[in-house]
DNA sequence: TATGAATGAGGGTTCATTCAT
DNA sequence: GATGAATGAACCCTCATTCAT
């Protein structure tokens, strides 16, 4: 009966995690390991490579945002709808854009592509739920999207570049809130540029 | 008088960006130098750290989206103006994205806040830009856009995402032509979600 | 539980001292691993630095003048006290004139200052043995000297100055034998210049 | 009629000397060339190698320390003269001993013996100058030395500690200033340490 | 299985020296 | 003669990986 681990591999994920996401993927495997508590040799024994233990680590914990989106009360409005979506979607890129961006800079790791086209692939699932509910909406009649991908899209892209300027520390004009952006950016979908209609709220 | 220079620095750049996007920082000096035909001390000359070459080389020659905004001939329809401004956008983010994200994964370079709060940064002089379109659009009474900064944003979100998706190589349901993915989003935003109108060229 | 080193540190640090007494502090790392037959990694696993590696050489095994001048016979004769402190002080300081000489001129390790100013320096604990025997000699009665300590400097620097013109391979009148040196100079220092008393073996 | 140099040799070894002594040897050509005032290739239109260009700094401008003893005032005390000899021996030694130390810590140069054993060496001719006065006291019937050369080599030896301790950076129990040290170490030379005599200047 | 010393390939950087102008 | 860009040989140091205990 072999003695137990002393450090759970999770653990050690959550570690490498961390430091990797800090420093990008030149942190000394003896760093991380000593972070951990333990040895070298031990990181070694349970993945064969650096390479393998990086993998591991950026695809370890991450938020699920597709499935909250099947979730939700279809008795909320459109706008409580979307503005959860957005909010919970905001929270959850943040954690897994770095991610994505340090795999992508590791040339060496299995190309992306191959990460991301499994079927089972966080963006592609997101995609996914999103057209699945604006089709519902459609069929409900609460909206009338004419291709409800390019809705679907359009808030993952709003979603994904809200935190794309933020992970980039880029300076817009004037920060904003994430609530307030979510709403703008919901009101301005429904309505259309066209409409100059006021905030749903705002309304009378 | 002294002996003259036998490669310019440009295309010492030119090859150091070529090298550092197709396989990231980790490109020897080495092989910088054979391949744009110097010796590797006549690289550290030039650029007193690989730091250094590299972010010269991540900043050079960048195409520049910002400029073309205001130079858009007025008397065009909204959608041929912003389908240009978009499609613009997209190949030239083709080309950035690429570097800012190595740039980001590159903890040690300055960072990538410094680099991106500096006034003229690229991202920042679109958002200028595409909110003083939509200000002058709504002057012009062809739009009525509740908040302009909203709108550019998410025309910029819409680009990004698009070359985004594609940069990490994310497999979406389908793969959308450009053309395609352009006139749909700005059908979209135009309208809004609730219309239901049918795309421009497709109505009668 | 570890595997066990092969070669102790004292072997690399002698190693490193003899190259480096050699040919100075320029021999490279890779000779020193190689000649104390371990890898160039293995030495930085145990010195940071090649500096560290330096001062410990330097420091290593520096044979202890100070610590014989208390242990002399005190049933002996001046002549033969002092006679036995000078030879095993140019023996000594045969060894060390050389590491003191090239540590103070490798500027970047920490200044000679800081070494030399540790109350345990060998210099200084020298002087303190010295300068407490002169006293001890006075109050026997043995010796007047107006001054303990300007007569243990006195016997410190006709030792440092013999081992240093060796050292530095100056060409003096005639080669003059470390036995007839020291003989020569207790003579002087104890009977003065103005005396012209001759050496005690040669008077009667 | 070429055009004559802008900066003089002399300029060039001024330079060099005090770079070198202020951070040894490594000292970038580049950097002495920058200083100077003139490009790196001048440096080496003048001298073949750095080797070259660093025995000649270190040999350039050495004071004269032999020269002044024969020129002394024979009708001046004899404590009178040492001290004389003393003190100009200390002010020139502080300049030529980190010379010399540099110029022995870099093995490559020219042997230090090669340097030394030249019948014109500082220490060698001061040695000369110092037995010959000696001797000269001894027929004067001023003093009565034994062996004319240990004292001499005393008197050396008691200057070469002084400044070797200082440039070391040796901390010794008090710092002594020069005028006490000179004064006290002929007092201790001439009476002896068996006398116990008191200084002269203390005697009635 | 955990440990940590040993390894060795490789990379960035420096710098004396050369040489075309 | 003066210049300074080019060169290339070294060198220090890092670090993933191996392996004896």
């Amino acid at each position: 009966m072999a003695r137990p681990s002393t450090v759970s591999t999770e653990k050690i994920l959550e570690v490498a995690l961390e430091l990797f996401l800090e420093r990008g993927f030149d942190v000394p495997t003896a760093e991380i390991a000593r972070t951990a508590g333990i040895s070298e040799g031990s990181i070694f024994n349970r993945f064969s490579t650096k390479q393998e233990l990086f993998i591991a680590a950026m695809e370890s914990g991450s938020p699920n945002w597709a499935d909250l989106i099947p979730s939700l009360d279809p008795a909320q409005s459109v706008e409580e709808i979307l503005s959860k979506i957005m909010t919970v979607g905001i929270s959850a890129l943040e954690q897994s854009m770095p991610r994505m961006m340090l795999l992508w800079s590791q040339r060496k790791a299995p190309s992306p592509m191959e990460i991301h086209a499994r079927t089972d692939s966080m963006p592609r699932r997101v995609l996914e739920a999103l057209t699945t509910y604006f089709e519902t909406e459609n069929q409900r009649g609460r909206l009338h999207c004419q291709r409800p991908e390019i809705a679907a899209r359009l808030i993952m892209a709003a979603v994904a570049n809200y935190v794309f300027i933020r992970t980039l520390g880029i300076q817009v004009r004037e920060p904003m809130e994430v609530h307030t952006y979510v709403c703008e950016v919901i009101q301005t979908l429904l309505n259309g540029m066209r409409s100059g209609v006021a905030s749903a709220e705002e309304q009378p």
